[in-house]
DNA sequence: TTATTATTCAATAAATCTATTGAATACTTG
DNA sequence: CAAGTATTCAATAGATTTATTGAATAATAA
């Protein structure tokens, strides 16, 4: 009865990759290597952590396959392997979101405390863009935009946001937009933008998901 | 800046979810809950666990709410929290399944040890279903073809295929199909039977999968 | 070549996970 | 109520995971 030993090993090596996956700084990363391909330096710093215990969850991560590296000169610049990785991570946030109480309340606190405002669906601000009278702004750093964004977007990274803010409309609703439903980026534009009189809201999902379901994208070919 | 401390929170919370599902009996317990409800000594049994350890795991996934569980009498019977659940591990399985070369490896070589054939998917048999020159075998314990079954198969649950085999066309394809693609009911019953030489294979996918894509199923109302 | 930069490695300690054992609990039946 | 059954709990030891530290690599620049 090798039946056992077939299940133990298929099960077990399934468990190995979910388990490289089953860590808060592994999973931050995945968001932002959703994004893109990064070196371990801004994945470091992007995520708090050291240089070594980024770099030893990214050894971990590689070697269960969920990313994969290249060297461009002095730097090794880290991607996920395939976008499987990114519909898995998705549904896992998924499940996390919408089954689990205590991430619920975490995230409707945070939100609480800054715009106090439900979030709008990528089906709705498909709805709206089709009116016209709405901005989509994308506060992601200038770097993400050019990579890809959605179809029409206008970029306002967050940290200019403020300096920048008379290029929007003051009479068009304003959604914004960043990584993904756990980025703060968009709830830090929306609390900046309607404590200064804009009609502003986020959309819940990000980028990636955005562009995962197939809807329509544009690029900036980059230099990278 | 409690950015970081929301970050933190959130994503181990997420964490906690995914390491709750991060092994490899707890995989297999989902494969199993996926067909519906069962009580402990039954998972146990069929995964080839102590009741304790079990039960030790089956409290594991209740902290993390991807199970539930209710009293009948005696017993006390599983069951998935929500259809999210089973969504995620498939997501996951996916990953594993097409995009790590040792799963593919493991499920090529247990394959090739008993029929040597290339699955069909679910897209193939509907098409196939749709001729009439086939018959869909369900060859998973009678109890879970009641609680629900691809519309029109046959159920002969595996262990007694080799008696009631003269039940089956020796003219028509036969489809075999089971719990699910690292569930082995179905490699078992396809090579019984072109070992009588009739023209059989499995399908890749089990019936949760099958039901999961919305596609026709049938129910006989059970007793549980 | 040497110095510099980005990343990885190795060693360690604290924390967590797992299987096992046997005792404890909770419900049902007589 | 007592006896029986199904499940959980508690304690333990071995294995694995994690963050930290400082040293080691590998490519580039001077």
């Amino acid at each position: 009865m090798d039946k056992r030993k077939f299940k133990n090993d298929v099960y077990g090596e399934l468990a190995k990759v979910t388990k490289a996956l089953a860590n808060p700084h592994r999973m931050e990363i995945i968001d932002l290597l959703a994004q893109g391909p990064y070196p371990v330096e801004a994945i470091a710093s992007h995520t708090g952590m050291t240089i070594a215990n980024t770099s030893q969850h990214l050894q971990s991560m590689k070697s269960a396959r969920l990313v994969q590296d290249t060297r461009h000169g002095n730097f090794i610049h880290y991607h996920l392997t395939s976008e499987k990785v990114f519909n898995a991570w998705r549904s896992i946030r998924e499940l996390g979101i919408h089954s689990n109480a205590e991430v619920e309340r975490l995230m409707q606190d945070y939100r609480r405390g800054h715009h106090s405002m439900e979030p709008i669906s990528t089906d709705q601000l498909l709805k709206k863009l089709a009116s016209n009278e709405v901005v989509v702004l994308d506060v992601r750093p200038e770097e993400e935009y050019q990579r890809g964004h959605i179809h029409k977007a206008l970029s306002i990274p967050i940290d200019q946001l403020n300096m920048r803010i008379h290029d929007l409309s003051e009479t068009k609703e304003i959604i914004a937009y960043c990584r993904g439903p756990l980025c703060v980026f968009a709830d830090e534009a929306v609390e900046l933008l309607r404590g200064k009189g804009f009609n502003a809201n986020r959309m819940e999902e990000g980028f990636p998901d955005w562009a995962a379901m197939g809807l329509p994208v544009d690029t900036i070919h980059s230099k990278i």
